[in-house]
DNA sequence: GACACTACTACGCTGCACGTAGTATTACGT
DNA sequence: ACGTAATACTACGTGCAGCGTAGTAGTGTC
């Protein structure tokens, strides 16, 4: 198991699910459900339960995401300061290599 | 089996790594070491040759990326028109994403 | 009271990501 | 000529993320 030396960039195998689910929750708390409206609206892509909560159960074990207390049935999670923090980080990555794909396609 | 009704939207199972390759086939041709170090500079992680190797036959088998002939023992490979154009339609979807997700962690 | 929508749980499969080990060639210093 | 490091892969095994399907149960509405 490899050590949490730098938990910014020890993102284990975690891809485009993961980041929709943070990016969905990243103006405010949102239950799976909505969570799943959300993704579709903004992605155009909606994914099933077994993605959702799949994502959703791993996020929460690495501390990303974190559940409110709920009185009915359902289960509304929010980012934590650390998941707040590894979303930023993970833009800004994104964006860079968006930055530099886009330059080498245009020279290309 | 998915029918390849829309090509450009069905990725499959494709995350970072084969995004990373194709990225890195974008400025020309390049055999596998070559990608992995290009790949180590520009995002600054290292892909294992199971990971390299796996997500170029990958992409070879969908037809995104291909072998030139080699006289020694290198392989290179280079984008095809299909993977230019899928690689160009990704990277849009990319920005788009990073783009709503940076306003909505600075609206928070 | 039928039907659609909401909000999940449970479960199983597949293949991608990743590591490790090994092979062979080339380049270099000494 | 010999060792060592870098180059450029192949081969193989494993685990879990991603994804689908099925099922459950409460809520709304007409």
């Amino acid at each position: 198991m490899p050590k949490h030396t730098d938990e910014l960039n020890d993102l284990g195998r975690f891809s485009e699910p993961a980041l929709l689910i943070m990016i969905s929750l990243a103006d405010g708390p949102k239950h799976g459900y909505a969570m799943t409206e959300d993704i579709a609206q903004i992605s155009g892509q909606r994914l099933g339960p077994g993605t959702l909560y799949g994502g959703i159960t791993r996020l929460e074990a690495r501390g990303w995401i974190e559940p409110l207390p709920s009185d009915d049935r359902r289960r509304p999670y929010k980012l934590t300061t650390s998941g707040h923090k590894v979303l930023k980080h993970r833009l800004a990555a994104m964006k860079t290599m968006a930055k530099i794909a886009t330059t080498r396609l245009a020279d290309a």
